[in-house]
DNA sequence: AACCTTCGCAACCGCAAGGAT
DNA sequence: CATCCTTGCGGTTGCGAAGGT
């Protein structure tokens, strides 16, 4: 199988490697080391740009690349960390040795994800495809969606939880003054009428939720540092003690997790810490 | 046997972060 | 400080293989 293999305007060749350009990257890689991608085609005498070099070598070349096909324990390791870590292919590949982020994320795209959908499980947020509103005795301020229209705000959610994660990390912020400031608190059902956020907090939060991904990740959490949830997702940034190590966890439950004041306002109160660090 | 659909996966593209200048 | 360049990531596409009708 491959691609048909043609020239752009650069003269430059795309589509299917042949096992001669493979063996030239190779010899050149095993020769020079890596660096220096884009001067690299040229001197191993290929026709190729560096970008497809880079990916050639990563994705298929590269010594200990596991091909074969996923066993059912990967399967479920790739499940349960995409529900710990969303779309984040290459975080999830650090986690599965040998494995590429391109392996994982067609194999999730092919198969995995279909397979929980079957499952009745919605593939964005790891949780049974309910319609909430049936079984919600909402009013009509309260926030309660369905799990389907989560996708957005819950990558977002996790992305903005992510920065959080990392600035607290990265600047080994005294945690002792993070506990304090948020609280944690034991995950409880939260009654509907505690729902409302003003729309100037929304709109901060929402403001707030633009700040690009930097993810530092782990597998396992130790202390629950923060929980939150905006109006349609949920989720939380834990730490072990020496703030090594956070990861984000989207938490989004249907009508189960949701913000109230109080939750907003340690929200808040984290975001200008994390202001306060960058400033 | 021919056609159609789905699957599996390599490879491409656009975008953004971060370093270099 | 601004701009450019390189690298890395995630979404998407293209295509042969496999399976179904």
């Amino acid at each position: 199988m491959g691609r048909t293999t043609w020239f752009d305007d650069a003269g430059l060749k795309k589509g299917e490697w042949t096992a001669e350009e493979d063996r030239m990257l190779v010899a050149y890689i095993n020769e020079y080391g890596l660096g220096d991608w884009r001067a690299m085609p040229k001197r191993a005498g290929l026709q190729r740009c560096g970008k497809s070099c880079r990916l050639r070598w990563l994705n298929y070349l590269r010594p200990g690349i596991k091909r074969s096909k996923f066993t059912p324990e990967e399967e479920e390791d790739i499940i349960k960390f995409h529900s710990l870590l969303g779309n984040r292919w290459a975080a999830i590949a650090k986690q599965m040795p040998n494995r590429t982020d391109n392996g994982i994320k067609n194999h999730w795209h092919s198969c995995l994800k279909k397979r929980l959908v079957r499952s009745g499980i919605d593939p964005m947020t790891h949780e049974p495809i309910v319609n909430v509103k049936a079984t919600s005795s909402s009013t009509t301020s309260s926030r309660t969606l369905t799990s389907s229209s989560s996708s957005y705000s819950s990558t977002s959610s996790a992305r903005l939880l992510n920065r959080l994660a990392a600035l607290i990390s990265s600047r080994k912020h005294g945690l002792d003054r993070i506990k304090n400031v948020i609280l944690s608190e034991p995950r409880q059902a939260v009654e509907e009428d505690k729902l409302m956020i003003s729309s100037k907090e929304e709109e901060e939060v929402h403001g707030f939720m633009e700040i690009d991904d930097n993810l530092i990740s782990t597998t396992s959490l130790d202390a629950l540092l923060f929980y939150s949830s905006t109006t349609t997702t949920a989720g939380f940034v834990a730490a072990f003690d020496d703030c090594s190590l956070v990861a984000p966890y989207d938490l989004y439950q249907s009508d189960f997790y949701h913000e109230t004041d109080d939750q907003l306002d340690r929200f808040l109160d984290i975001h200008s810490l994390a202001q306060e660090d960058l400033s």
